[in-house]
DNA sequence: TCTGGGGTCCTAGGACCC
DNA sequence: TCTGGGGTCCTAGGACCC
């Protein structure tokens, strides 16, 4: 049952690269909202000892003189999600059998179908490559796990031109090569885990494909014993083809600069929620809580950290943006006190269900219901029409000081038609 | 000066019940 | 001094992922 793991490479530095060519070979980072973190990397910028997750002016300032030669940008996310939508459209016409995993990845089953696995694999990466000029790496193997390390092997090995398929090797030689691999690279294994692990003596992928799944069961849990089993071939985990709906959506942000004052959390506040019931109304579900929070800079070292959150249930399950706003707006009230420097702030819808499957409530007044979808529905299309943000609740405004940096941003080439790349011939 | 955002699942332990 | 047994449900926290 051979599955494949496509995994772009530097996806985000990449797309950057596709419509920058002066910035091909050379050191890229992209950056977390509100220009904080480095969360992709070019191949020369790993070379440069950058860190994924690494503060970028940390980094910047232990690269002293180095720091010159790397392009930082921030991150285009109109940009990412077209372009990952591209990648995962042409994978999709190589199997009916495909799941989206993330941005970047996806798995694809490649039992049944004619040829080798290996060619199918050189196939999807020079169809990728030449289609939207992104790079990819193909792993294959019989289980999710190790189709996912397969991965990991096709990138470190460059002799590989991309593709490991692990299902051709003899076992011996697919040991060989788990055996350098530290067991903290397995899917499914973070740094809490392996830092366990190397008390029991498992040090690497090898060692816990050898470890007897009952007792790993019992030092750790059900799933890293699915983790050892999928190692040693036995698949425990399906291909999940049709995406769940979520079980909770979440809109929050680091400020650009802080803000001390209720008014100014209110407008954030109003603004994070507005988005994520667009989200909510875009999987046709309803929330029947919603949690607030607010919190100071936890890097600060001149005052206490303060953070609070709390959950508001709503009177009956909704997806009226207004609604959803004044319980928010109820739960701020309710946590905020006047003198922190708040550094961030966020909503997460909670309690979701599907709107279609709701019980109709008995003492609800019966036109409300469908004056409140109607209106919702004509908000979204005006937002997707004219862009995120053109129809708001009356109290946002264009440009609050807390709105996120974005020193670096590249034009939104593929999404935008007033920032099309133009050709100088 | 400057430290992201958005998800999932599992488990332990408390509350509550008979 | 000595304080039952067994079950369910919910939540917080911890771990993981990209």
């Amino acid at each position: 049952m051979p599955v494949a793991l496509v995994d772009c490479n530097s996806f985000y530095a990449s797309c950057e690269q596709v419509f920058q060519p002066r910035l091909q070979g050379r050191a890229v980072v992209v950056l977390s909202n509100n220009d904080g973190c480095v969360v992709a990397r070019s191949r020369e910028a790993k070379a440069l000892g950058i860190k994924m997750g690494e503060p970028w002016f940390q980094a910047r300032r232990r690269l002293q003189g180095q720091a010159e030669a790397v392009t930082a940008l921030s991150s285009n996310y109109a940009l990412y999600a077209d372009m990952s939508n591209r990648v995962m459209r042409i994978l999709g016409r190589f199997s009916p059998r495909q799941e989206v995993y993330s941005i970047d990845e996806s798995f694809l089953a490649l039992d049944g179908l004619p040829g080798p696995p290996a060619v199918i694999g050189e196939r999807m990466r020079a169809t990728v490559l030449g289609w939207t000029g992104l790079p990819v790496c193909v792993g294959i193997g019989p289980t999710k796990t190790l189709a996912k390390l397969a991965n990991h092997l096709a990138k470190q090995h460059l002799a590989w031109a991309g593709v490991c398929d692990l299902e051709a090797l003899e076992a011996g030689e697919v040991e060989r090569l788990l055996a350098p691999i530290p067991v903290g690279e397995v899917w499914g294994v973070g740094a809490r885990l392996a830092q366990r692990l190397a008390r029991l003596g498992i040090d690497t992928a090898l060692d816990l494909r050898r470890a007897p799944p009952a007792q790993v069961r019992r030092h750790s849990s059900v799933m890293l014993e699915r983790t050892a089993l999928e190692l040693r071939g036995i698949a425990c985990l399906d291909l999940e083809m049709v995406s769940p709906d979520k079980q909770q959506i979440r809109c929050s942000r680091t400020f650009g600069a802080t803000v001390s004052s209720l008014a100014e959390l209110t407008e954030a506040i109003t603004s994070f929620t507005s988005r994520a019931a667009e989200k909510l109304r875009a999987q046709q579900g309803e929330a029947a809580a919603i949690l607030v929070e607010i919190r100071s800079s936890a890097f600060r070292r001149d005052a206490a950290p303060y953070a609070a959150s709390r959950v508001v249930p709503l009177a009956a399950p909704t997806a009226d943006t207004r609604a959803l706003v004044a319980a928010a707006r109820a739960g701020l009230n309710r946590i905020y006190k006047p003198g922190p420097a708040y550094a961030k702030a966020g909503v997460i819808l909670l309690d979701l269900s599907r709107a279609a499957e709701r019980q109709p409530d008995l003492f609800a007044e019966p036109t409300a219901d469908a004056r409140s979808q109607a209106l919702m529905a004509t908000l979204d299309q005006i937002n997707r029409r004219f862009g995120r943000g053109s129809l708001t609740l009356a109290n946002a405004r264009p440009a609050p000081r807390w709105r996120r940096r974005e020193q670096f941003r590249s034009p939104r080439y593929t999404t935008r038609l007033d920032e099309l790349p133009v050709a100088h011939c």
